[in-house]
DNA sequence: CAGTATCCGCTCTGATACTG
DNA sequence: CAGTATCAGAGCGGATACTG
């Protein structure tokens, strides 16, 4: 990733920010919020967590990605293959046959949403925890 | 989730994975999957990007944040609180005044959001480009 | 100021059926 | 196999009004 941040968490208040978040507090419908919306999509993201390097058939994505509808699928790559992030090649053979694929773009974002999946697997579990404590401490202030 | 079998062969990058991504088609519905829905969120992302380092009011948030209606901040908060992302502090004046800042937990997070962010903003031409060639190709089928 | 409560439209989504 | 088309239902999310 060739974003200028490889230098640690220090982007707070006082560091100089080479991006600072209160810039793009844009109206809604912009450009970053757009890509946004696309990016933290429920079922795009677990596509561009699926495709990591190899390429994988409509029906291949389906099995994996649990409780995905034939609909969403094929709205969600279509979307991913418009924002340029995953190419789809189609074999003309009997019975058709379509793979998908990162595009090189697509490769770049893949290594930040794994690391977001990386996070959620990683503290799972303290969310669960916190979410305990909280419904916990709110069954108490009802009763 | 933690099935240590190998499953097909050659099915990813060659490079021994600390982190397998087909180790969490699980169901839906599963922590990892509830986790990922609510911090992909619209307006989670946007919150916890803009929760830095310094702390925000209910109202300070809500102008920050282009779009977002009364009712979907104070959800979106208090989901967040639960999950122990970030912490609430009423502060017992009038008028009454209500900080929220990211916890420990939440600072970890916001790492890897601000990378999303940061992704998004750097490749925001590319995706646009790719769009319109996208919306050129098709429009030529369709005549 | 910082919310909660209620209503309700509209989108998103799934189920089903059909095509190349 | 890999989709598209169509329809109906659920729930997200906005607008409004009210409270502490």
């Amino acid at each position: 990733m060739e974003d200028g941040t490889s230098k640690s968490p220090g982007y707070c208040c006082e560091t100089a920010p080479d991006f600072d978040v209160r810039q793009w507090d844009v109206r809604e419908g912009c450009e970053v919020r757009q890509i946004l919306d696309r990016v933290a999509d429920k079922w795009s993201l677990l596509v561009i967590a699926l495709l990591d390097c190899e390429s994988l058939r409509f029906s291949q994505l389906r099995r994996e990605i649990d409780g995905v509808s034939q609909r969403m699928l094929s709205v969600t790559l279509r979307q991913l293959e418009r924002d340029g992030l995953v190419s789809r090649t189609v074999h003309p053979v009997v019975p058709p046959r379509v793979d998908y694929a990162l595009t090189p773009l697509g490769r770049t974002l893949h290594e930040t949403i794994k690391s977001l999946v990386t996070w959620t697997e990683t503290h799972q579990r303290e969310i669960a925890e916190a979410r305990a404590a909280y419904d916990a401490r709110h069954e108490m202030m009802d009763s």
